[in-house]
DNA sequence: GAGATTTGACCCCA
DNA sequence: TGGGGTCAAATCTC
């Protein structure tokens, strides 16, 4: 990472989504690190977009367990950085194929220590994978500027802020339906 | 062999 | 100065 300019590593684009599924949202991650976080149970767990290289896909997002409820199901607090220019949503063929028969403490890596092999085997995970994003459409026509260093500081700037706030919502509603359907 | 994951080190900000 | 976020080499998996 070089930040030759003032860094503007805490000016992006952030939200943050509750789940219990954090791996199915219709995009496919690659996990690029992983940090205990003073205060928290479980490790954090960082991911970029797979398309980053090809594509240049700017967005990020972090894992992080939620220390009670680890049973029943474990729920994860999910970061997103930045939104998707990468055309690939929901094909989920690297979703179905890595996670659709692994439980879903397995999935987040390393050490998710939960005993609750019975919740976590469940077919919910299936359903979430094989649902849709509704907002695929926005996402093609709510694109972020991206300059040509890969910086994209400036795109709440360069869109419209309205469509930002709308995609954010409507991203975090359709998420919170494949959490309460699960 | 290619791509993904792990893991320790490094960098930046508060 | 410590914690959070990222990089990159080593390792693993397919």
């Amino acid at each position: 990472m070089n930040c030759t300019e003032p860094c503007k590593r805490r000016r992006v684009q952030r939200w943050t989504i509750l789940t219990s599924v954090p791996h199915f949202d219709g995009y496919e991650w690659r996990k690029y690190g992983e940090k205990n976080i003073q205060g928290y149970k479980f490790p954090r767990s960082y991911y970029k977009c797979t398309h980053n290289k090809d594509q240049g896909c700017p967005a990020t997002k972090t894992i992080q367990q939620k220390e009670d409820n680890d049973c029943n199901p474990p729920k994860y607090e999910v970061i997103y950085s930045l939104h998707h220019i990468c055309k690939t949503m929901g094909t989920n063929t690297h979703l179905d194929k890595k996670y659709s028969s692994a439980p879903i403490n397995n999935t987040s890596s390393t050490t998710t220590t939960s005993s609750c092999q019975a919740n976590s085997s469940q077919p919910l995970l299936t359903l979430v994978a094989d649902q849709l994003c509704p907002m695929e459409s926005m996402l093609l026509s709510a694109e972020p500027q991206i300059e040509e260093n890969g910086g994209i500081e400036n795109s709440n700037t360069k869109s419209s802020p309205s469509t930002d706030l709308d995609f954010d919502s409507e991203w975090a509603k359709w998420l919170l339906s494949c959490t309460e359907k699960a």
